[in-house]
DNA sequence: GACATATTTGCACAAATACGCAAATATGAG
DNA sequence: CTCATATTTGCGTATTTGTGCAAATATGTC
């Protein structure tokens, strides 16, 4: 693996290392549908411009993927993309 | 998954989510043995000191485990543990 | 005991980060 | 157009974090 695709990996990592970030990952698991920010903003009590702004630090990671819809914005997990990345990791680990 | 699990998770995903750490393990998964700090210096061009902080942070996430060999402490990865824990991850998120 | 090597720790510092609030912006509804 | 709601952005701030250097500690070797 190159020096790139560490880095890039290691900051998918760090996108996901955070409880918040991760507590939004983890809503947004059990949702079918794609959900708003505001929706989102229930699960971890935090004010919404921090939401907005995790959200954008997962969207720039691939992590989720956001789609305007009328006034609000709904975000959708990449499930199959972040979860191959993390096999792939875990394959490398195990060796 | 309650608060603990997920703080906990998170907490490996930081651990992992910085270059030079990520870099460390993928140093140790090329070795079947053991190494020590200073060979694992070589892999990232940062001090020594450093490099014994970010075991440090490692072994406390229980990614790395410390073994006193004399005069030096040897690190081996937890492969199976921590692959684990990134394959459940993974299932999670593809759900 | 004296010395060399390996590792940790104390200290200082710069950069990154998470956060809340208030203001700005975007857009649908009436 | 006016208003309400959703979201982003600017700003200030407190905390965390990664880093290097020097000193301290640990332990094998002679």
């Amino acid at each position: 693996m190159n020096e790139d695709d560490r880095r890039e990996l290691a900051d998918l990592l760090k996108a996901l290392g955070e409880y918040n970030r991760l507590s939004l990952v983890y809503e947004l698991c059990q949702c079918s549908a794609p959900q708003n920010a505001m929706c989102l903003c229930d699960c971890c009590s935090v004010d919404s411009s921090v939401v907005s702004r995790h959200l954008k630090v997962l969207a720039q990671e691939g992590v989720v993927q956001m789609e305007k819809k009328g006034r609000e914005r709904v975000y959708s997990l990449n499930r199959s993309d972040i979860a191959g990345k993390l096999r792939s990791l875990a394959d490398q680990i195990e060796g």
